[in-house]
DNA sequence: CGACGTCCGAGAGCGGTGCTCTCGGTGTGG
DNA sequence: CCACACCGAGAGCACCGCTCTCGGACGTCG
């Protein structure tokens, strides 16, 4: 490709308009992806907006699901920074809970359809690649981390209060990967498998939660969306013994 | 429209090959949508199939976005029907949770990408119409049902266990709107708006983790998706008290 | 029976899309 | 200073949803 002489180098003038043409396409993604919709996103259009010819454009991404790709890692991001700035580890364990839940909220409802594309029906040929799982774990490991502190501080007492029996069978594998693990904060005495199904689970229905709101499948069951989400959240919280 | 002189007469001949053709439409669109998803669905490809023009299609459906509402309409069906069959309303509440919550994720794994069309990102300009309402809220009632029994069975303890301060303010008006508790079973002593609040939270949480499953947000953390899917809703019956 | 009206399929066509290729100009490094 | 890498523009391909028109087939009614 180019030459790396040195470990890094002084971008060349050429560099420099090509990172900064790039980054005016994707403002331009973002922006069209803000109005329409990932599934309407053009990327003639997003060519126009510009006054540059279509085909210009793959000189900088060589096709639209890279393009796709790029405003998916960027949401991540934006969403994960939210989500760890919300979370104030000083505080007590529920009211960390409730603030990264009611942050990740209102980024989804500030931004709808960034948040459709991260976390909405996958397009169709396309499969996120590698690089987006960093990004994409951030917010779950601010959950993760607020149960397992909680968990290491004594909460999050026990799941197995009814010793329910299991029904495969006696053995009772790790359902959880060593690498979730890591990621949710690493090994611990209070930390075993269930309670991290349990964290898995709670972050699952956070996003199940925004997503019916989001998504439109309570728009006839729920009277007000903000006090509705905070009572499920509270309820959610009290559940996991939070 | 067409004279309808009685309550209902007998079908023409030309009804008849309509509503069959009509059905072969909405077979092959199924087909094509079982194969590359509802994004990548294709009214002309159908027609190719079907071997005719691609504008014959449209004297049986208006628009692709009408063809896909009827697809739409039949997956609810279709997965309220299975959710429908699977509760036993004689066994045990969690028994009862538990199957239901089973063939749920069952048909969304037999059919990703009509539950991709049903609960995923909702397609750009498409706004669901009126009338995939009853449908969609069939999964929901039978949800809502096992646990509005369990409630009037003496299950689902109040959920102010800690007494909780609500945060915003002394008042608490319910969120639950009144159709939705009418689909949830209507009124009941045992039955508060806290109860109904966790009945939605816990198809929410269902949903969740059926979709993060499904669109790949926990490849990389669940070894197992069946034992971790048994896990995480034994253990969200067990937190709701079920 | 025949005429009429209604329905339906086919074809052409419009504007849009993602993507490829080629060509000519321009800036940069050797 | 020159060669080479880069880059923008245009034409073009195949596909898409959708519209219009036309001709044929069907059924109904005079």
């Amino acid at each position: 490709m180019f030459t790396e002489r040195h470990h890094h180098h002084v971008p060349t003038a050429r560099e420099r308009v090509r990172t900064e043409i790039t980054a005016e396409i994707t403002d331009a993604a973002r922006r069209q992806l803000a109005e329409v919709g990932a599934a309407a996103l053009s990327l003639r259009a997003v060519a126009r907006e510009l006054g540059m010819a279509s085909s210009a454009l793959y000189r900088y991404f060589p096709s639209r699901d890279e393009l796709l790709t790029r405003l998916i890692i960027d949401g991540y991001d934006a969403l994960g920074a939210t989500a760890e700035t919300a979370d104030d580890p000083t505080a007590a364990p529920r009211e960390r809970w409730l603030a990264v839940c009611r942050a990740v909220r209102a980024w989804a409802l500030a931004h709808p359809h960034e948040y459709a594309l991260l976390y909405g029906s996958p397009v169709p040929g396309y499969s996120a690649p590698q690089d987006t799982v960093p990004s994409a774990s951030r917010v779950g490991v601010v959950l993760g981390r607020v149960l397992g502190d909680a968990a290491r501080a004594g909460a999050l007492p026990e799941a197995g209060g009814g010793a329910l029996p299991e029904a495969g069978g006696g053995d009772d594998p790790r359902v959880v990967t060593p690498e979730a693990v890591a990621i949710l904060g690493g090994e611990h005495p209070a930390l075993d498998d269930a309670v991290r199904v349990r964290a898995l689970l709670a972050w699952s229905s956070v996003y199940g939660t925004i997503s019916f709101e989001l998504f439109g499948h309570l728009v006839g069951s729920v009277a007000d969306g903000d006090r509705y989400f905070d009572r499920a959240m509270t309820e959610l919280a009290r559940m996991m013994g939070l």
